[in-house]
DNA sequence: CCCGCTGTATGAAACGTTTCAAGCTGACAA
DNA sequence: TTGTCAGCTTGAAACGTTTCATACAGCGGG
């Protein structure tokens, strides 16, 4: 019964104005006690509920922002989705999280469907290496912000994690173990992210005084544990066979992992693992895996607290801002190697 | 500018009325195709996007559905939720993931956000014990399905996986290798999931002629990672130590294993392990974990075509239904023990 | 006694769609 | 010629809010 219940029916029953009502539930400051009581049990006793659409289309924008990322079943990605759904819920906004898997279509397709929805704003780390996403947002007028990866200065707000420091840090750490035959185990080419972990482990190679080729790259087809499995047997074919491998991500991590594991070889004795992201899995599996800590739900929060900050304020006095979080080595089990010398 | 464009200044522009254009975009087979034309190009020119919001207005319904989960983190729900996503997109209907983060309040707020939005449905993790989110919802007039949770005939639809059948398989299997002596790591008493888990244990116990302090348990905090890791320490604190562990889920049981790790006990030579859900992180971890397996995704995919089948057919006609669906026992190397002999 | 003020309440307009009865046109049959 | 019908288009109503100009009542001050 209660879905066909307006205010118009609410105001009939208390013997008042439909605008009345309207106040009891947005000003109730402007209406006598008398009447504030009495709508307010006639509105219990029809059990009505205000409808959000009617709201909407008066305001002409909607309480919901949108959130897309790469993929939901990440723990990374899921972490800082909650981050930003507890920002949101605080500022009263529902949020609507959803999972490109890593397809341009499917991207459109939702970027579509939040235009229609009106939605208050878009959260989204863009599965297309260009900027197509960033040009469809702004030609819809869409105030959006970049998860996970940066934006140059001026087009838009971003939250982001200097992916080339922790390159960096991953591949330091290792060169200070001793190791001077390190796989880089990447993902598909083309995102910015795999890019950047590769230039930080570059320069920090270099930074060693290393030949470039002592840092070797393994491919994998995409970012997730079957995918770091088949690499991890690649990699223990490789000869000579590198006395450790960086993980563009913590998922490809486990997976190699795992391939070592069956064929007998030990982690960290036999080959030292870093992976990437330090999800929780990384720090629970048998061997705990030294990771590159992204702080995913203060990326999610803070991307949601920007948003805020842009949709509210007029856009004419916003500037966008582009955060850029440090990420973190956590050293654990899989790389705690006693340090051997240098020579020999 | 795209954000005022209405269906009326599409009209003006193309010369045509608005009851046109809204045939050009819901029943193009009305409209003679010359006017098909020249709508599509004001439309196109002017950048309009139809409004959701008038239409749900219209419609009295929207084109969302929710989906409330216990554990957006939990890898189980995140392909659930992925499942179920991938059948409503087909039906061209958005989807709105929300944590409840297992607690009642958190529910009972986006069950009235999703009220206010006149949501199409609600796929729903209670996060109580009780029926009081079947009693909301129902009050509501939401049309809605239980996931991982049954509910009595006629009240409902859900679809749930048999957790009875589920921990029989588990705990027989171990009593195959041998074990006479087990522990139920469980979460909170008050899951109906755990403590279906845990009454199919006992039984399988009970059919193989085993005493009832064959199975003890051993209680968890909450149902991750880290509670597993503290209820692993309790366990290997115990005297006569269990030779296995039937852990409610594989969080638990993760934690488990890095617990015994870091003791130095080895599996599943020493102690034996068996987890529940099969998320993709038990096959991965390093010593993969056996577990016994829900179809997360299928799950999902299912309760939302309930759904779709629910709010489409009229309510008179539809029966509820109460799908269970079979676990499966995935046997790995953290049981895969040498069968010994029953005797000594 | 009138004026202007404050505190409340009112009712209509507007938001952007979809739907639907009614109108218009041209063609064909009687 | 008239009537009928099909095909296409129209314009207004309705959906449930919020907002806003207006009205009303009571009251103190001039």
């Amino acid at each position: 019964m209660t879905g066909r219940v307006g205010i118009k029916d609410v105001a009939r029953q208390a013997g008042v104005s439909v605008g009345t009502v309207s106040n009891v539930i947005n000003n109730p400051a402007l209406v006598t006690e008398e009447t504030l009581i009495r709508v307010r049990a006639a509105i219990e006793q029809l059990g009505y509920v205000r409808s959000e659409s009617a709201r909407q289309l008066r305001a002409g924008q909607s309480r919901i922002v949108a959130m897309l990322v790469l993929d939901l079943a990440n723990p990374f990605f899921a972490e800082a989705a909650k981050g930003a759904e507890r920002a949101l819920r605080e500022a009263d906004l529902g949020v609507m999280v959803c999972n490109s898997a890593g397809s341009a279509s499917e991207e459109s397709e939702y970027l579509a469907l939040f235009a229609e929805h009106r939605v208050r704003g878009v959260l989204v780390t863009p599965a297309d290496a260009g900027s197509r996403t960033v040009e469809t947002l702004r030609s819809q007028g869409l105030p959006f912000v970049l998860v996970d990866r940066a934006l140059p200065a001026g087009e838009g707000c971003s939250v982001s994690v200097d992916d080339v420091l922790g390159g960096t840090l991953a591949v330091r750490h290792l060169v200070d173990r001793g190791h001077r035959h390190i796989a880089f185990v990447g993902g598909p080419g083309d995102l910015p992210q795999v890019r950047d972990r590769f230039t930080g482990a570059r320069d920090a190679a270099r930074e060693a005084g290393l030949p470039d080729d002592a840092l070797v790259t393994v491919e994998a087809e995409r970012l997730d544990v079957s995918a770091g499995c088949d690499a991890g047997a690649r990699l223990l074919g490789m000869s000579p066979r590198p006395s450790a491998a960086f993980c563009a991500n913590d998922l490809l991590a486990l997976g190699v992992l795992q391939a070592l594991f069956a064929a007998g070889v030990r982690a960290p004795e036999d080959i030292a693992l870093v992976g990437y992201d330090d999800i929780e899995f990384a720090a629970a599996a048998a061997v705990p895996l030294t990771s590159v800590r992204q702080p995913a739900a203060r990326i999610g929060r803070t991307a949601a607290e920007l948003l805020l900050a842009e949709s509210h304020g007029d856009p004419a006095t916003h500037t966008h801002q582009r955060i850029v979080l440090q990420p973190e080595l956590v050293v654990r089990t899989s790389s705690r190697t006693p340090a051997r010398p240098h020579a020999l």
